[in-house]
DNA sequence: CGAGTCGTTGGCAGCGTGTCAACGAGAGCC
DNA sequence: GGCTCTCGTTGACACGCTGCCAACGACTCG
């Protein structure tokens, strides 16, 4: 069933998706340096050479996975429901904990995929903006950019590791971590501390 | 001058001491990927292959480095000034950005590392362990470990976070990032939110 | 059905890592 | 002081992986 068909020619879009795709599967599930080009030829069916005529480089492709893993998430957050801040916080973070547990997979292998590299820092430091950008939308729209915006990016250094506590290591459960996620949310948005 | 002395012979102690040392140098300016073996031989004065016979593998070489790096702030946290909470608190993260300054270039290593290796994130959370007793012993002894110590750890998520928001990015300057880890803390450790 | 386009392939060159047998510096002994 | 023995140290070898490139051939157009 669908034969290997070597060498059969396909539109250049239709075979980066291929490729892409395969590369997706790979990355999820073994360190960046434990895959290959041959692994990841292989997974796509397809000649070696033909990812680097695609992409370049390993490192590349490898980019473009994080790139698509990340810009997933960009489904609408807007429709909270009215209420105090304490109920909008919490409803935006039941939001959040639904969307992580429905792909959980994917979102342990953004956080733990290979961070300190200078561009998936890239990639990772612009989704931060975006998502930090509707977090103050959302919750805080009178609050001054200068301050908050960063206090929320770093608030997202919390989110993940509060989520590999509650789902790889089992430290937290989910009220736990909605718990804390909303404590600390609020305290980021309100600033308490006297300078 | 200091003639390079080829193939002299060294306590092996004290050779192991020299390759980690010019390993710390190096790794803490250029990621994992980009120094090679030949490099940490040159910058150590010493032959290639005597990095595999003292450490067997690169990648263990840097779990040593990341080793030091991680247990070196076991200096001593506990004298902390008597006072308030809040008084506390704050005294705990000034010594902490202090230290934080002072080994700068270290610390960010290490935090912007290799995340999402099996190996280093073992390590990492070693030493979180150990970070979160003395922050619950120093701040809050009567808590209970329970829900509280992976809250402690989730914090250093956060302060990962801001730190490389203030020494990387610029978005927050020493007291702007003072202010969140304090309030951030006392969120922490205060749990307000009813479950 | 023949010719041209371009997606695709396989092999080559270079680099980096881990292994290993042999060398020789330094210590101990006579 | 010279000899010997230990073991820290070296340099070369084999292998795997990446990026590059020229040739191949599948598909299209006239």
């Amino acid at each position: 069933m669908t034969a290997p068909a070597r060498g059969r020619r396909l539109d250049p879009d239709a075979r980066r998706e291929e490729i892409v795709a395969g590369a997706l599967r790979l990355f999820a599930e073994h360190p960046y340096a434990a895959v290959s080009t041959t692994d990841l030829a292989r997974e796509a069916g397809v000649a070696r050479g033909l990812i680097n005529h695609y992409f370049g480089t390993k490192r590349a492709l490898y980019l473009e996975v994080v790139r698509r893993l990340t810009t997933i998430p960009e489904v609408a957050v807007e429709e909270l429901p009215p209420g105090t801040v304490e109920e909008r916080t919490g409803a935006a973070v039941d939001w959040f904990l639904d969307a992580v547990d429905r792909h959980r997979g994917l979102w342990l292998a953004v956080g733990t995929g290979a961070a300190g590299d200078i561009d998936v820092d890239a990639i990772l430091a612009e989704a931060d903006e975006i998502a930090a950008d509707r977090v103050l939308a959302a919750l805080a729209p009178d609050a001054p950019d200068d301050p908050y915006r960063a206090r929320v990016r770093s608030f997202f250094g919390l989110v993940r590791s509060a989520s590999r506590e509650w789902l790889v290591r089992g430290t937290l459960d989910r009220a736990g971590t909605r718990a804390l996620l909303v404590d600390v949310l609020l305290a980021v948005l309100h600033r308490d501390s006297q300078v």
